[in-house]
Parts: C-alpha cells; sequence; structure tokens
DNA sequence: TGAGAGGGAA
DNA sequence: CTAGATCCCTCTCA
C-alpha cells in the first residue's frame, strides 16, 4: 500500500475512475495529462470525476503515449498511488493496441499477432469466419482487402483495436504546393502546432501515418491543417463537410492558400454538381436516397476519381451511411479533424477504426496559453422562475418542464442586464426556442437571426455585426452550424438543448478570436435554478471543464459584483424595483 | 435557366 | 428528447 500523501490531487479507484479534486492547485498542470487518456464523466464542484475506459486509452496509445507514461503520471499524482490491478488493467489494454496489426501481402491482406494466444482467440470468433479469414501459421491470419474497414470494426468490438500498416493508394498525384512564407500577399505561415499536427498524421516514411483524426479546438485553423495534409500528399482529395457555407469556405481557403486554381477545385452539392481534382462535398449528398432503403445515389462520388486522400471535416458529426461507404475504402488515406472526439450516439469506435485513431490533441488552454485563442470567463447564471411559472413547473410533466424551465421569463431581464454590463462590446444571444428568441429582440430591439431568415440577409447582418456597425446579435441555433458567423467578446445563452456538451463548446468556440487589450472574453450561460436544466447544464458544461474552463456559478444569493443581475433576476419579487435602477447606475455603462 | 416553395430525411 | 436547422430532391413559374 502507498504512502497518503495529502498534497496530492489525485485518488485512483478500483473501477477505473479517478477521482480529481477540482480546486487542488496542481489541477490546472494536472488536467491536460489526465484529459489524454480518461474521460471526464462529472464534474460537481469539488471533486471531478474522470474515467478510463478501453477507447481513451487506445486512443493515448495511438498518439504515442506508453502504459508507462499513463501509471507514471498517476503514480506521481494520486494521493494513495495506484491500486495494482489497475496498473496491470491500464498496461493491458494499452498494450492491445498493437497486440494485433494488419500488414500487406500481395493481393491479401494479413492479421499478424507475435501472441499466438491471441491468434488462438481470434480464430474462435464465429464473426470472423463470415470475412473469410484463414489460419496460415500459429501468428498469422490471412482475409481478402475487401473487408479490411469491417474486420477492424468488428474487432474493436471483441477488444482488439487493430494498428492497421497494410498501407495505402497512392491516388491521382496532384502538385499541390501551399503559398506559404512570409512577404507575399496571400501567403501565410504554419504555426508549430500546425506543423506537429500535420506530422503526427502523414508520419514520412511510415506505415502508421495516412490515417487518423487530429483533434483541435475551434479557431485553432482546422482548414489550414487539412490543407497542409494536401500539400505534403500532393494528390487527388475529396473533402467531406456539413454544410455548403462550409463546402464555399474550404473552396475559398485552398484557392487563397495554394497554388490550386479554380478550375481544379470543384464543388459537389445538391446545387453545383462538380469533380475535379479536389472535390468539396457535403455529407448529406452522400447519404441521400431516393426512398427509404434505396441505394445511396450519390455513393458513386467515392470512385469517380482515384482520390489519395479524403478529409473528413467535423468528423464528429459523419453521419452513420457514411461509416459504412468508408468501410469499403480503407485503401485511401483519410484524416479527420474535427475540435471533440465526443459523439452524441456514442460511435466513437467506428471513428477509431474506421477513419483511424486520434494522432495529435491540442487541449484548448494550451492554445490559450500562448495566445492564439482568448482567455474566456464562463459564468453560469442561476436564475429563479417566477413563482407563478414555478407553480405550473410543478404541475407539469417531464416534457413540458424542459419548455418552462428554459424558457423561465425572468431570464430576459438578466440578459438585458448583461446588455448593460457589456455596453460597447460585440455581444451574441444565443438561444434554442423562437419565440423566446422573439420576445428578446422586442424587447432589446437587437436583429434576430433564425433559420428562416434567406442567407443573403443573414450576411449582411453578420457584415454589419462584424464592421461594429451592429453591436447586439440574436441568433437560433443557426449559431451552431454557421461558420460565417463573426466573432464576439461576449456571448449569452439563453437556453440550449439538452445535455449536448458539443453545442455548448460550439457556442463558446464563438468567442474565441484573440480579442485586443486583456484577451478576454465572456460567457454566459442563464439556467432556472432548481429545474432539470440545472441538471442538463452539468452535463453540458462537461466538455468543456475537461479542456480546463471552469464556470463560475452565480445565483441569487448577493454578490456585490454581480448585484445588478441578481437583482434583474429576483425582479419579480417586487421589493427589487427601486434598488435595482441604483445599482445599474453604479455598474454604468 | 434560375429562383422559390414544398416535402422528406436524419 | 423536443424544436429547430439544414440539405437534397422535385415541381412550378417566369
Amino acid at each position: 500500500m502507498a504512502v497518503y500523501r495529502k498534497d496530492k490531487p489525485l485518488i485512483v479507484q478500483h473501477d477505473f475512475c479517478i477521482l480529481a479534486e477540482a480546486r487542488h492547485p496542481e489541477m490546472e498542470k494536472v488536467r491536460a495529462g489526465l484529459a489524454a487518456f480518461a474521460e471526464l464523466v462529472k464534474s460537481p464542484d469539488n471533486i471531478h470525476t474522470y474515467r478510463m475506459s478501453s477507447l481513451s486509452l487506445w486512443n493515448a496509445a495511438a498518439s504515442g503515449m506508453t502504459s508507462e507514461e499513463v501509471v507514471a503520471f498517476l503514480e506521481e499524482h494520486a494521493k494513495f498511488g495506484v491500486p495494482a490491478a489497475v496498473k496491470q488493467d491500464i498496461v493491458r489494454y494499452i498494450e492491445r493496441y498493437g497486440l494485433v496489426r494488419l500488414e500487406r501481402l500481395g493481393d491479401e491482406l494479413l492479421l499478424i499477432s507475435d501472441d499466438l494466444q491471441v491468434i488462438k482467440e481470434m480464430v474462435s470468433f464465429k464473426s470472423l469466419r463470415s470475412y473469410g479469414v484463414v489460419q496460415t501459421d500459429a501468428r498469422t491470419l490471412r482475409f481478402s482487402p475487401q473487408y479490411r474497414g469491417l474486420l477492424k470494426q468488428e474487432l474493436i468490438k471483441l477488444g482488439f483495436p487493430v494498428e492497421d500498416l497494410a498501407g495505402y493508394s497512392q491516388g491521382e498525384a496532384l502538385p499541390i504546393r501551399l503559398r506559404a512564407g512570409a512577404g507575399e500577399q496571400a501567403s501565410f505561415e504554419l504555426r508549430d502546432y500546425q506543423r506537429t499536427a500535420v506530422d503526427s498524421f502523414y508520419r514520412e516514411g511510415s506505415l502508421q501515418g495516412g490515417s487518423g483524426v487530429l483533434v483541435l479546438p475551434c479557431g485553432a485553423g482546422k482548414t489550414v491543417i487539412g490543407i497542409a495534409a494536401m500539400g505534403k500528399l500532393s494528390c487527388a482529395t475529396l473533402i467531406l463537410t456539413t454544410n455548403s457555407t462550409s463546402v464555399k469556405q474550404w473552396k475559398r481557403e485552398i484557392l487563397s492558400k495554394t497554388d490550386l486554381t479554380e478550375d481544379m477545385v470543384g464543388e459537389y452539392t445538391g446545387t453545383v454538381k462538380e469533380v475535379r481534382p479536389v472535390t468539396i462535398a457535403t455529407y448529406q449528398i452522400l447519404t441521400y436516397r431516393k426512398s427509404k432503403n434505396g441505394p445511396f445515389v450519390h455513393i458513386d462520388l467515392f470512385n469517380k476519381r482515384d482520390w489519395g486522400l479524403i478529409v473528413y471535416d467535423e468528423v464528429h458529426l459523419l453521419p452513420a451511411p457514411v461509416f459504412r461507404m468508408t468501410a469499403d475504402i480503407q485503401a485511401t488515406r483519410r484524416l479527420g479533424l474535427t475540435a471533440t472526439l465526443i459523439r452524441e450516439d456514442g460511435r466513437e469506435e467506428d471513428v477509431f477504426s474506421l477513419v483511424g485513431p486520434k494522432r495529435y490533441e491540442m487541449p484548448w488552454k494550451t492554445l490559450e496559453t500562448q495566445g492564439w485563442i482568448a482567455s474566456v470567463a464562463c459564468i453560469e447564471l442561476r436564475v429563479p422562475l417566477p413563482p407563478q411559472e414555478m407553480e405550473s413547473y410543478r404541475m407539469a410533466g417531464e416534457r413540458e418542464r424542459i419548455r418552462i424551465a428554459s424558457d423561465n421569463s425572468a431570464k430576459l431581464k438578466v440578459a438585458e442586464a448583461l446588455l448593460r454590463r457589456h455596453r460597447g462590446e460585440q455581444i451574441l444571444l444565443i438561444g434554442q426556442y423562437l419565440d423566446q428568441l422573439e420576445e428578446l429582440a422586442r424587447r432589446t430591439g437587437a436583429p434576430m437571426i433564425s433559420g428562416e431568415m434567406a442567407h443573403e440577409k443573414r450576411e449582411a447582418l453578420y457584415k454589419a455585426f462584424r464592421c461594429g456597425e451592429l453591436s447586439v446579435l440574436i441568433v437560433s441555433k443557426v449559431a451552431n452550424f454557421a461558420v460565417d458567423l463573426p466573432d464576439a467578446a461576449v456571448a449569452i445563452q439563453i437556453s440550449g438543448s439538452f445535455g449536448s456538451r458539443q453545442e455548448e463548446a460550439q457556442r463558446l468556440g464563438r468567442i474565441l478570436r484573440p480579442k485586443s487589450g486583456d484577451n478576454k472574453a465572456y460567457f454566459y450561460s442563464l439556467v432556472s435554478s432548481d429545474t432539470k436544466e440545472q441538471e442538463f447544464a452539468m452535463n453540458r458544461q462537461l466538455f468543456l471543464i475537461e479542456q480546463g474552463y471552469s464556470y463560475r456559478s452565480l445565483d441569487t444569493q448577493a454578490d456585490p459584483e454581480y448585484a445588478d443581475l441578481i437583482i434583474a433576476a429576483g425582479d419579480h419579487s417586487g421589493a427589487a424595483a427601486d434598488k435595482s435602477e441604483r445599482c445599474r447606475e453604479a455598474v454604468g455603462p
């Protein structure tokens, strides 16, 4: 039994959970290390719970971490050391990655393991026989290349994350030169971390590169990294992304940052269908079928050219059918880009086996420390429901309750107080329900953008906001998708969808561009106190807390700094009316 | 030929 | 797990 070291922040439990003292002075440093191989699952105020999973350990292994490093890290920071059984399991899991590897022999693929027991075990799996897997010797199994993806997918479910060393087809060659170097007009310089990210995907002269996922925060330049990867490989490239605005953005960036000309870069969407050496398509066009269960109309896009690289933008949103298609093209290099490996549908394992394992991850806080993104203060404001609304909340059924809590009318007052507090700054008000946002628009006079508004009109508002002509913009869920929404200094989310960690991250991403002066931005989250919404908020915040953001919670207890907000929130009590006037004055414009 | 509305999908 | 946003197709109208 290890000695008790009171001054350490972690407790490693037998169940693979790690408890962390959130306020411990060492935590700021420890957090990033922990996030490399464990996932945050709970984050009440003082003790955060992390959990190691097979997948989180395999991703750590794939990005170069050894079991010794993981164990040493835990030992260094744990109060009671690491239980021997847990140590063993960490080693066992991490060593599973690479225990079975996939190699090429002529027209066939081989599954190889130096551990004869493993081969025996695999032979016993019935599901593998349907892929025509045949044993050739004590340490080798043989199968046809067409099953490369399906087999990896199946094997990870059985607990064997295969290391794929079977290599790739080169694809059609296409010289792509970056307009890099200082001085020239349209040139750009890769940042250090961007270069590291590209290199950890590409891995010159090694079969270990060529497929995988790079995880970088919003605003870290994922597009630039994708383009740099294209430059390294210089081959025909298919880029898949989430919407048509993003398609256009990729095209613009490619044209401005490489020497490729317009006729080499095509769009493949609902309106335009060009197949060119570099083609950018939406995920949706690939998943389109005429009838339910009919064939995918545009699946041919994968074979229309001899692609040497496929880029999966926002890989956490990759739709299920595209996984199936990707299983069939495992000989093509694949690059996944995302801000988070979390998928709300839980198919992280498929990303691992079909697109590739994590090759690189840049923690948000590191980027902040280096000054590439703004430093954000996250503040959760707990707003009580007015008595009448609380009454209906209590009477309502589960589903209605969510709506009532989100629609809390007192939030409008708090939002207005926040607008006063941040007057003169660029502010985004983000919400989930159109009624609520319309009401807010009526009261504040700020324009509101929802999905209904024509793109042209939206762009005009974006433009006014970007140049400072307009300082407050109300946006609906369009904020989750619009890549061209301008950056702001303050974001106020007034309601959000059920516990979506992605959405929270996306919204915070709206204020990350470095700010002049102190480089500070504010992220406010309005949550109805003592309701379901408070639980949802906790879940929503998990990912960002894992990234080192801490939410300051303020409720109706007097906090002099936020007196105006708290009074606004409690306004319905009647007594606060004149006090609130004074406080507004005190805070000033 | 293109814009715009409507429907279905995930 | 709603409400909301998006995309793709097809049809109609000029």
